[in-house]
DNA sequence: TTGTTAATGCGACTGGTGTTGCATTAAGAT
DNA sequence: ATCTTAATGCAACACCAGTCGCATTAACAA
């Protein structure tokens, strides 16, 4: 980024105060969850006023928003491992990971996208960043000729993907590093069987 | 039901409210959204006073549960159309027509159990009991060759209907019925190919 | 019909979220 | 060093959601 940003006055006091209170709202999560993090909870533990608060980012979910597209990591991309298969069980290993953990992030963020508009769309953004990154490992295994040219990547990256969040956020079970790799599994030797054509 | 049930004065007046009550939050469902369900509004609707509602159904997602519950059809069992795929395009058909309309109760209740363990809970158990019932497809499908026997049966039915709540319900984009029905296939021609084996 | 009591109606109250006007502090320019 | 003003601190306030005690209504039993 420039140094000069796009604030107003973004200097040492501006800076200081945001992040001691996205450092609150990551440690707020991590020991209330989702369902405990209060913008007043946040304020007291960063020692930023609650007005200050209220005023630059709003609400609870506002401050989810920041600390998502603050982290969001630009120089992310999926391993290569040489296969399709290997490509997709290290993507869902990544998956499940930032969906099983005690107090996920990401979990908090699609809590708080059914409340918030904004929530909704920095998690729609992110994901479909994700999922267009992610596609190259289907262009990579048709130029390898380990699967048919004119596979559909969107679909394998869904069939591997999308059990892992249907099982483990919606329905709220666990699903085992076992299980996450088959999906992966599935999807890949689907799409070397043919199955997964565009049309 | 028993004529009994279980309450202690299930009588005209117990049971006018709770209809009037049930049937003024699918109105202000279908009216606002799920963001704009509030017990005030639906008690106002509904005639009953505030604090009524307050009592037999705590909040909103008390409400949404009651009506889930309620509206749950015991006699529900997936279509059988004579071949796995069709079947299992069939309810996708279902699961697409639940989730994509405007003012969707599973959408709703889906955002309720993102705060109220109960909420969270009743929607587990319809899905378990959905899952279970449906397994009957892949079953049905092993008894005519159609696949292998030992194809795991939640995990054809995962990679069917997975994507579908993934796109619609966490990403929120649009799917088309086309769509939805070529995953339905895809999880059936991978079954057919001996790719979703139980280990 | 009469009596009992669960269920409901009613109003006042509490607690917490979010807002507003003004004072104070400190970043950046001169 | 001094000035300007954005950012923050502070206190008081408004506003809902949700609760509580008590009065009233009506279901069920006798």
């Amino acid at each position: 980024m420039s140094p000069a940003e796009n604030a107003t006055r973004p200097g040492g006091r501006t800076a200081r105060t945001r992040a001691a209170v996205l450092a609150a709202v990551g440690e707020e999560l991590a020991e209330h969850g989702y369902d405990g993090l209060t913008v007043d909870g946040v304020a007291a533990r960063s020692g930023v006023h609650r007005t200050t608060v209220y005023r630059r980012w709003g609400t609870v979910e506002g401050l989810l928003v920041d600390l998502l597209t603050t982290g969001a990591d630009d120089s992310w991309a999926p391993a290569d491992t040489g296969s399709l298969e290997g490509d997709l069980v290290s993507l869902n290993r990544e998956v499940r990971t930032a969906l099983a953990a005690a107090a996920s992030l990401t979990v908090a963020v699609i809590a708080a996208s059914f409340r918030m508009q904004g929530a909704a769309d920095a998690l729609s953004g992110f994901w479909r960043d994700r999922y267009e990154r992610s596609a190259i490992v289907v262009t990579r295994a048709i130029e390898r000729g380990e699967v048919p040219a004119g596979t559909d990547a969107e679909r394998v990256l869904m069939l591997a993907t999308a059990p892992l969040y249907h099982q483990l956020v919606l329905r709220r079970q666990p699903m085992s590093a076992a299980v996450a790799k088959r999906y992966a599994e599935d999807a890949a030797a689907a799409a070397r069987a043919g199955i997964v054509l565009q049309r």
